[in-house]
DNA sequence: GCATGATTGATTTTT
DNA sequence: TCAATCATGC
């Protein structure tokens, strides 16, 4: 590395470059030039002569390990096409495709997400005749899932029965030859645990290891790290306790703690010089955190200016809200002469995503949507994908539910439920069943039989013209929803609605593109079909790239926006009961901290400008709710806020005076 | 009896 | 916006 480069970093950075072996913890807090740090690191590790294939980087978003290795790549020159920069799952995914065969499954498994993994929970509840209504799935899983992690031992939810429940639930994964986000991390520990020549040549490749966002690593991610590091000890783990998010799904950031007792030798490092945002900006995000009891105490601190005041805006209502924001977004972008991709908009649950985007979409201000539903998890998609996973896997109960009346063909609840209690009986698949019951056609009606065999003929054709059509599958694929008609089943769907239906159909055609590019790309050669699966099944929410050229406002959850930061952020929706979130207020203490770590990731977003927004009535189903601005405004104090009206200055204090003095006015004029 | 169409209800955050 | 439940038509 030239010295030109190592003298752009601070002497915080530096050192962080510079000490190569032995454990590293670095705490960097936002801001503070972290990815800058980490790509220098890895640059300056293969400068030293560390071979790329030695060096594993484990990141938090597939997005941010190919980003990652993008500029790492830009500032040493070189292809790099060894060096691994991936997330948890990916890197278990890659171990398991070579060693689970130990575990009894088979390579070509079958990853499930968690719209699968409830779907299997449905035919399980399903098969032992329970009321499916009557249980909270998403609750349950949830508790089975830190079970299943040792995250906890036991639950009053968790019942003897329920138990019991999960234990078919966890043999149909086995029958499907199917595993979920979970498993993929459970058997790799398990591998590595029980079989140490597993663990040896995985071990024996990594030298220098470097964990980001770690966080939000759980404590089964950190086993696996460990198990990878403990003998040469080259770990470099970066993380802020006051940004982990993600504690509901596992991320434990007592790793941090159990880090320092593994590796008493570990050197220290803080950056908390803040190059993001300005010094107002700053100051709120420091007001806010301080609230939070169970940190490491550290304060940001900046050089810039104060910049401008944080300004709220106060609308009616939702849509009232995007109307506001654009108007606002509008007059800064002229002011300032910003573009469009300058702007972040942030919220805190997915389902206020929508309104959003069709306001920007009504004013002509191009938008790009980054979490709630992804492109991968449209619906029309999500079915060509089934059929996909059919062909490769027909045990794949899950898929082939979601394919075997879409588009219809006559196969309704009652056929199904004959075909089911085949499965049942004699614990097969749905497809051995359909198998079945076609060998002993004399025993059903013959309606019934023709529906199936028609099905059972298309998938056996198809399959294997699909697996015959080497790099030419996206064409097979394509002549399938041909011949099953997908265009005009979409059109009997949406009555009168013949452009989405149109749209609709576009999406599974732009998915067939990305297919077949991913087919003809001469770096995949050696990759199959199940591989691309897997992946995929691993990227479904993650945001595809966008095309070049076009600047467009980002509007994503909070969670998502992590690691990126906007010129301008405006958060919308900043309202008591979604930030923090009911669920969260009703739960406990350590809930709430976790949503106070939220809303300090989304307010250190922004370099220059904040807006904050929150309307005074929200619609919640078909009727509209009152509400109150964020409790967490109250920890800022006033003199960092501004209003856009500004014709008078108002504390918050008055503010929230005055907006419930309005809402008991409003009320007497409804009565 | 069975598939399909219409209505209703409810949605934290994601690898 | 999506899925589960209820009503309708073949």
């Amino acid at each position: 590395m030239n010295s030109s480069l190592l003298s752009t970093l601070n002497e915080g950075q530096r050192q962080s470059v510079l000490t190569t072996e032995g454990p590293l913890l670095i705490i960097a807090g936002a801001g503070s030039g972290k990815t800058k740090m980490i790509t220098h690191r890895i640059a300056y590790l293969l400068e030293s002569g560390v071979q790329e294939k030695e060096i594993l980087a484990l990141t938090f978003t597939n997005k941010a390990g190919n980003e990652m290795s993008e500029r790492i790549r830009s500032l040493t020159g070189k292809p790099l096409k060894d060096l691994l920069t991936t997330t948890f799952h990916s890197f278990a995914l890659r171990i398991l495709k070579k060693h689970i065969h130990h575990l009894g499954f088979h390579h070509n498994f079958t990853i499930y997400d968690g719209q699968d993994c409830t779907a299997v929970f449905k035919e399980v509840l399903r098969e032992k005749e329970y009321d499916i209504a009557s249980f909270d799935i998403r609750a349950l899983l949830a508790v089975h899932s830190e079970i299943k992690t040792s995250r906890i031992k036991s639950h009053p939810l968790y019942t003897p029965d329920i138990a019991s429940l999960f234990e078919t639930y966890e043999q149909h994964m086995k029958l499907y030859n199917a595993l979920d986000f979970d498993d993929l991390i459970i058997n790799t520990l398990k591998l590595f645990e029980e079989f140490p020549h597993v663990l040896e040549q995985v071990r024996s490749r990594f030298t220098h290891i470097m964990v980001d966002e770690f966080q939000d690593t759980s404590a089964m991610q950190y086993r696996l790290i460990h198990h990878l590091a403990q003998e040469h000890r080259n770990i470099c783990i970066v993380g802020d306790d006051d940004q982990s998010i993600y504690s509901w799904r596992g991320a434990n950031y007592q790793n941090i703690v159990q880090f320092e007792t593994d590796f008493p030798e570990r050197k220290e490092i803080f950056l908390d010089r803040n190059y993001r945002s300005s010094n107002t900006i700053l100051s709120a995000a420091n007001q806010l955190i301080v609230n939070n009891s169970d940190r490491k105490e550290k304060t940001l601190w900046t050089d810039s200016d104060n910049g401008e005041t944080i300004i709220t805006l106060e609308s009616e209502d939702g849509e009232d809200e995007a109307r506001t924001i654009i108007e606002q977004m509008r007059s800064v972008s002229f002011r300032e002469q910003l573009g469009w991709s300058s702007f972040g908009i942030l919220v805190r649950t997915n389902h206020l995503l929508p309104t959003l985007e069709n306001a920007f979409m009504l004013e002509q201000i191009p938008v790009s949507v980054t979490g709630g539903q992804s492109f991968f998890e449209r619906k029309e998609v999500k079915d060509l994908i089934a059929y996909m996973r059919v062909f490769v896997n027909l045990n794949d109960d899950i898929a082939l539910l979601r394919i075997i009346n879409t588009p219809r063909r006559k196969i309704g609840l009652a056929t199904l439920s004959a075909v089911r209690h085949i499965k049942d009986a004699l614990h097969i698949s749905y497809w051995e069943a359909i198998a079945h019951i076609l060998e002993h056609k004399e025993d059903y009606p013959s309606s019934r039989i023709k529906a199936l065999q028609q099905f059972y003929d298309l998938i056996e054709e198809y399959q294997s013209l699909f697996f015959q059509g080497g790099r030419r599958k996206s064409k097979v694929l394509h002549s399938l929803l041909e011949r099953i008609e997908y265009r005009s089943f979409l059109l009997c769907e949406y009555p009168g609605n013949e452009n989405g239906a149109l749209w609709r159909y576009s999406s599974m055609e732009t998915f067939l593109k990305l297919f077949s590019r991913w087919e003809n790309d001469p770096e995949n050669y050696e990759n199959n079909i199940y591989e691309y699966l897997q992946r995929l099944m691993l990227q479904m929410r993650e945001q595809q790239d966008k095309e070049k050229g076009e600047e467009r406002v980002s509007l994503m959850t909070m969670h998502s926006a992590k690691g990126l930061e906007f010129d301008t952020v405006f958060l919308a929706g900043v309202e008591d009961h979604i930030i923090p979130h009911r669920r969260t207020i009703e739960e406990n203490e350590k809930a709430l901290e976790e949503e106070r770590r939220l809303f300090y990731v989304a307010i250190t977003r922004a370099k220059k400008r904040l807006y904050i927004s929150y309307a005074k009535q929200r619609k919640v189903g078909s009727d509209y709710m009152t509400t109150s601005p964020s409790r967490f405004l109250e920890e800022i104090s006033a003199d960092l806020f501004s209003f856009p009206t500004e014709e008078e200055q108002m504390s918050t204090d008055e503010h929230l005076e005055r907006l419930s003095s309005l809402a008991a006015f409003l009320e007497s004029k409804e009565a």
